[in-house]
DNA sequence: CTGGTGATGCAC
DNA sequence: TGCATCACCAGG
């Protein structure tokens, strides 16, 4: 039988740590029409914005690396979780590398709109903390196809830097 | 529009 | 040790 191939081609492979190794605006707008997937769901990311590691006071890394912040110091293509309002999680992928903070706040997918229902609907806890993203597991991100046009505005909900344009709408024909 | 909710990080 | 801050959502 087909023993030497495990998965059948065009399987949902994660994309690869390099993919997350660029800026956080680079990362963002790639990160368009890509699937998350878990938790039985692989829907295409449809919403993003950018937070970036220097010189942007509403990152969370902006005030440097404390316990919270550490994975986006740290790592590359790894899920930074935390609870905000003391009632919703937000999913973020860290990128650049190592020694390098950034990360991209995912928003929404095509059938989920908004971050904190996002994490709810794939089950996303204060566990998933640190979860390696391109790893195939519980959580992770895998190919899509582009959208066919990027919407660009600012980031919601924010105080400091809010004139910035770093949230990015994923829009199809 | 407002209230609910709790971890975080900094001032003291 | 306290308390302002916070990248949200559901309900009026």
């Amino acid at each position: 039988m087909e023993q030497s191939l495990p998965r059948a081609p065009g399987a949902d492979d994660p994309l690869p740590r390099s993919f997350y190794r660029r800026d956080p605006v680079t990362v963002a707008r790639e990160l368009l029409g890509q699937r998350l997937i878990g938790a039985g769901r692989r829907s295409r990311i449809t919403e993003v914005e950018a937070y970036l590691g220097t010189g942007d006071p509403a990152a969370h890394s902006y005030r440097g690396l404390t316990p919270r912040t550490r994975v986006i110091f740290e790592t590359t293509g790894h899920a930074y979780v935390y609870l905000i309002y003391g009632m919703h999680l937000c999913l973020n992928v860290t990128c650049e590398p190592p020694g390098t903070p950034g990360c991209v706040l995912i928003r929404s997918v095509e059938d989920v709109t908004g971050p904190g229902r996002l994490t709810k609907a794939y089950g996303i806890t204060r566990d998933h903390y640190g979860t390696d993203l391109t790893q195939t597991g519980p959580l992770y991100i895998a190919p899509g196809p582009a959208p066919a046009r990027i919407e660009v505005t600012p980031r919601i909900g924010i105080r400091h830097a809010a004139d910035r344009l770093l949230r990015f709408v994923g829009l199809d024909a």
